[in-house]
RNA sequence: GAUUUCGUAGCUCAACUGGAUAGAGCACCUGACUACGAAUCAGGAGGUUAGGGGUUCGAAUCCCUUCGAGAUCACCA
């Protein structure tokens, strides 16, 4: 069946050759959907074709509408309002595309033959993780989905940040104040238990430091001399340089951290396919800097250090490679780039990453694009912003960071606190209830971080966020678990769907529903294009929204016209399917009852 | 200071990328369960889109400017 808005396109291409002799592609012919005030579904704006067709655009409104009306079969009828042209489908057409939908609602179909990478998560082994990280892996579990709905073969990534500094803070505090202690002694979270070391890092430092100044020092002078940092530094030379003892403590722990992080991975439903980790990629880049040099997009200065000009671009000169030789940042992100690229054949990789790091991969994706790589323009970083608290920014110095784990029970605890309240779920089992309380609670959460357009900051209130009313995942869930009540019912009834439906005139509120689900397709290619999971939240949103308005207005089951009943028993089963694939794309289930 | 992102109802967010009288939810007010699930629906109130100027048939959206907020600007990651 082909998609109504390709026939109108088309159409109305045809419209302008053979009324004004003008070629125009179908596909420059935009139509948004019609504002509710006015009849009809799909608008086109006439202002722009004024001059091409040398008329004024109410009266091209009623050339096309007239046009359509005489051409298009799937056309029933148009109006033009101020130099907006409003046409309604036919009948036929919404009843068809209902009965025999070729909208995609599941990820069976065919591939495009492209390969992404969606790299997120990517944490630190000291601390556990948090609201923020929330966001991310939220977005990025949702992005693969997104990018899967378009056909592509996804492999979803997460760069851990295994070594360094702050893994070896972590380790000398809990050499020093840890008393072996271990995630079973203590009863803790294994990144719980190494993140508590961290902070014990951070305040012996302070204190060390403010001895330091109270015995006379200046600021700098005490940072100089602080012994914790000196230690920690000559931590991180020992396990460069393979210290057995070192790297035993590093592997205990950072095992610790991944027990941790893989429990709560799970409890918050996301999965990777590729672990990549920072202690088998810190060393990569250095030969592209060779390469580098040798063709001559980098210089090396006098001292060796390694750097590239990108003033060109409006940026600054990067250093690539220190003066002793070792790599940084950027210079590790490169190699990585190309580990991927040669691992995989990607055709695009998407970086999960906040946006305090825009600048960085401006920085990179130039390099690699002046380097002539040729998956640079294939290179893409979600950026996405942080998310502020009603008192402020998370600051983990402050303790104002919203622990992910305690999150997700706490939204738990609030779903079973909220269902068991309505009383609605007689005659499930405890584990069916303590399934639904995690679905609902994670879906309030997911729903209430995703909706939001990644690029933008946003702010995470949480009593906001624990309400399962209006424009929340629970208020998708619930109508979602309605519609399967009406189709539990139906079969109950045994309602007959296979009746002819020639007869058949549609009330407003059903045409409603069909033609948000006409928007699928488009929204979820959007959704892709725009990098924006949000696209498809909102969508879905409005997709519920509509079905509970015609679940409102129109009862099924008492309506004595049985091709209307059957009709809508089938409208009400596709809606279920839509709703149910959409919010599988960001990471929602769709329980039956709740 | 330089670069950059942003500022929309009391609050949190939309606005199909330059289109119609700027829309939703929360909170507030009115109504609807002896209906197929009220975690719902129908309605009301709430706006000089931070301020000012410009571009054009038409601006929340593009340009300039003022004010306000965030981020980045290390031989850190």
């Amino acid at each position: 069946m082909i998609h109504i808005e390709n026939i109108l396109q088309k159409s109305v291409s045809e419209a302008f050759k053979n009324l004004y002799n003008t070629e125009i592609e179908p596909k420059n012919l935009k139509f948004q959907p019609t504002r509710k005030e006015f009849e009809g579904s799909h608008t086109l704006t006439c202002f722009e074709f004024a001059k091409k067709a040398g008329k004024a655009p109410d009266a091209i409104g009623n050339d096309l509408g007239n046009y359509l009306l005489k051409n298009c079969l799937n056309i029933s009828k148009f109006n033009v309002v101020k130099g907006f042209l409003n046409v309604s489908i036919s009948n036929e057409y919404l009843i068809n595309f209902s009965l025999f939908s070729n909208a995609k609602t599941n990820f069976d179909f065919e591939k495009n033959g492209e390969k992404v990478m969606v790299e997120y998560s990517s944490p630190n082994t000291n601390k556990p993780l948090h609201l923020g990280h929330l966001r991310n892996n939220f977005l990025g579990f949702a992005m693969a989905n997104v990018f899967r709905a378009n056909g592509f073969e996804v492999i979803k990534a997460n760069l851990i940040n295994d070594r360094g500094i702050h893994i070896c803070k972590s380790m000398l505090a809990y050499l020093k104040f840890g008393n072996n202690e271990t995630p079973d002694s203590s009863g803790l979270k294994g990144d719980k238990l190494v993140g508590k070391y961290y902070v014990e890092f951070e305040k012996q430092l302070k204190l060390e430091k403010a001895i330091l100044i109270s015995n006379g020092n200046s600021e700098e002078e005490a940072d100089k001399k602080v012994s914790l940092m000196q230690d920690a530094q000559k931590m991180l030379l020992a396990w460069e340089n393979g210290d057995t003892k070192v790297l035993a403590l590093w592997n205990k722990m950072n095992n610790w951290v991944y027990e941790g992080f893989n429990s709560t991975y799970k409890s918050i439903g996301v999965s990777f396919d590729k672990f990549y980790y920072e202690s088998n990629t810190y060393l990569l880049g250095k030969e592209m800097v060779e390469e580098g040099i040798s063709n001559g997009i980098f210089y090396q200065k006098e001292d060796k250090s390694v750097w590239i000009d990108l003033t060109a671009e409006g940026l600054d000169h990067k250093l690539v490679l220190r003066s002793d030789g070792t790599s940084v940042y950027i210079t590790q992100d490169m190699g990585t780039a190309d580990l991927k690229y040669k691992e995989f054949g990607i055709n695009k990789s998407i970086y999960v990453v906040g946006n305090e790091q825009d600048y960085h991969f401006n920085v990179l994706f130039l390099i690699l694009k002046k380097m002539g790589k040729p998956y640079a323009s294939g290179l893409h970083h979600l950026s996405y912003g942080m998310v502020d608290l009603p008192s402020g920014k998370m600051k983990s110095r402050e303790g104002t960071v919203v622990d992910a784990d305690d999150l997700v029970q706490e939204m738990k605890d609030e779903a079973q606190k909220q269902t068991t309240e309505l009383g609605k779920i007689d005659g499930f089992s405890a584990d069916e209830a303590e399934k639904l309380y995690e679905n609902i609670g994670l879906a309030a959460l997911k729903y209430y971080l995703i909706k939001v357009d990644p690029k933008k900051r946003m702010l995470f209130n949480p009593a906001e966020s624990i309400d399962f009313h209006g424009y929340t995942g629970p208020f998708i869930q619930y109508t979602h678990a309605r519609i399967c009540a009406i189709l539990r019912k139906s079969n109950e009834l045994s309602i007959s769907t296979n009746v002819s439906f020639e007869s058949l005139v549609l009330e407003n509120c059903e045409r409603n529903i069909i033609t948000q689900i006409l928007l699928l397709d488009k929204t979820i290619k959007q959704a892709a294009e725009e990098y924006s999971p949000s696209v498809i939240a909102n969508y879905v949103y409005e997709v519920a929204k509509t079905y509970n308005s015609f679940y409102a207005e129109l009862s099924i089951f008492q309506e004595k016209d049985a091709q209307k009943v059957a009709f809508r028993v089938l409208l009400s089963c596709l809606t279920g399917k839509v709703i149910k694939y959409c919010l599988e794309i960001i990471g929602i289930e769709s329980p039956e009852k709740m």
